[in-house]
DNA sequence: GAAATTTTATGCGAAATGGTACAAATATTC
DNA sequence: GAATATTTGTACCATTTCGCATAAAATTTC
């Protein structure tokens, strides 16, 4: 049928690879400081296009944490395979977590979601939401593992594990914070493994 | 002698003042979304008497981080009374930590620097130095109680005092992020109980 | 091929922003 | 009391910012 094909010019993006574009300017510079001129330059796109294709600058960041939540989704549930012991689950997490903070262009740039939704999360609400909806989906993630890895006596008996699961989250935006600071891979690396250490006492 | 006594019309304001209620509208706005005219309406200072008395807005800024870098070293120090038992002293910590993450006219802020310095780290190398030293002076000041605790018994013979030290403050980064996110004074408690209970395992 | 539709490109406008110039006000010093 | 020094207050400036108007370009539909 003819449903691919629609009348008027065609576009000359992807529409994800702009998001994804817009993401780098914001993970450096915050939504506040990241101007629309800076934003026009990263993706190539004029001002109209991108306003005529994502909407205003709030609504193209809140894509970009949308993005960023649904990868950090995937890259979570990979480190949680249920064929892995638990404390390789949690290794995983934190390496995975690494390698997403500390790379960029000009400096670690640590988490997007805590380096720069935080600062807005006050003045506009739905970054607040996304922000807030992103952490407790992680914690869930990880929370489901435990209570598996609680009934295979990874853990202690009386282990609670949402509970554990957010002290796990807690070492990973610690992680995050840090990587922004400018600590060094090896301080972060052995916060890491003193994270699985505490959380997964048993071996 | 005369040396209080300064030639010119003397100040209206006072500086330490001014520079807390600078840090009210930074806090709620970020460093980059605060205005000048957000500042001046705050301080009930003109723009040139600010700029006059506190530099440009960046050097306002780091002049407030540097205030909350003190109080909180002074409010560390204070829980972290040697005459306690760590768990109390732990427990203090995240306490004050939480009444000063949950406080806000508009809402619950979190802490000022892991709120609103990540967002400017990148572009700021000021901003990014004194978040990181912010934060390894706090991991310093826990990490000197830890090693007095180890030494009385109050951990583990194999515990390693800057590690522990390092998770109690990832507890705390993980409360700070969480509040401005918006999560309930119920969750944080339990996540600090848990933080406790988890880093100080003897009772 | 003309009309309709969507996208791109150029230019513009109103408002906001960070910062400054200058005069008036307020104090000390001589 | 005049000169000097500092602060406050008003007005202004150059630039930036976000958003829009309009025309041209590129496609589909009839």
């Amino acid at each position: 049928m003819k449903s691919e094909k629609k009348q008027g010019r065609p576009r000359t993006f992807d529409a994800k690879a702009v998001i994804g574009q817009a993401r780098e300017v914001f993970w450096d510079k915050g939504f506040s400081a990241a101007s629309l001129d800076n934003l026009s330059a990263a993706t190539k796109l004029n001002r109209p296009s991108l306003y005529g294709a994502f909407g205003d600058k709030e609504e193209l960041y809140l894509d970009a944490l949308e993005g960023y939540r649904e990868e950090s989704l995937d890259v979570l549930a990979e480190a949680l395979d249920p064929a892995l012991p638990l404390r390789e689950n949690l290794a995983r997490i934190y390496d995975r977590a690494l390698q997403i903070y500390l790379h960029g262009a000009t400096a670690a740039r640590g988490c997007f979601l805590i380096s720069t939704a935080t600062a807005e999360a006050i003045q506009h609400a739905r970054v607040r939401e996304v922000l807030g909806r992103s952490l407790n989906e992680f914690d869930g993630a990880i929370s489901e593992r435990m209570e598996l890895a609680k009934a295979r006596g990874e853990l202690p008996a009386d282990a609670d594990p949402a509970t554990l699961a957010r002290l796990a989250s807690a070492v990973m935006h610690s992680l995050a914070v840090r990587a922004r600071a400018g600590d060094t891979r090896e301080t972060l690396e052995a916060i890491a493994r003193s994270g699985v250490d505490i959380i997964c006492p048993l071996r």
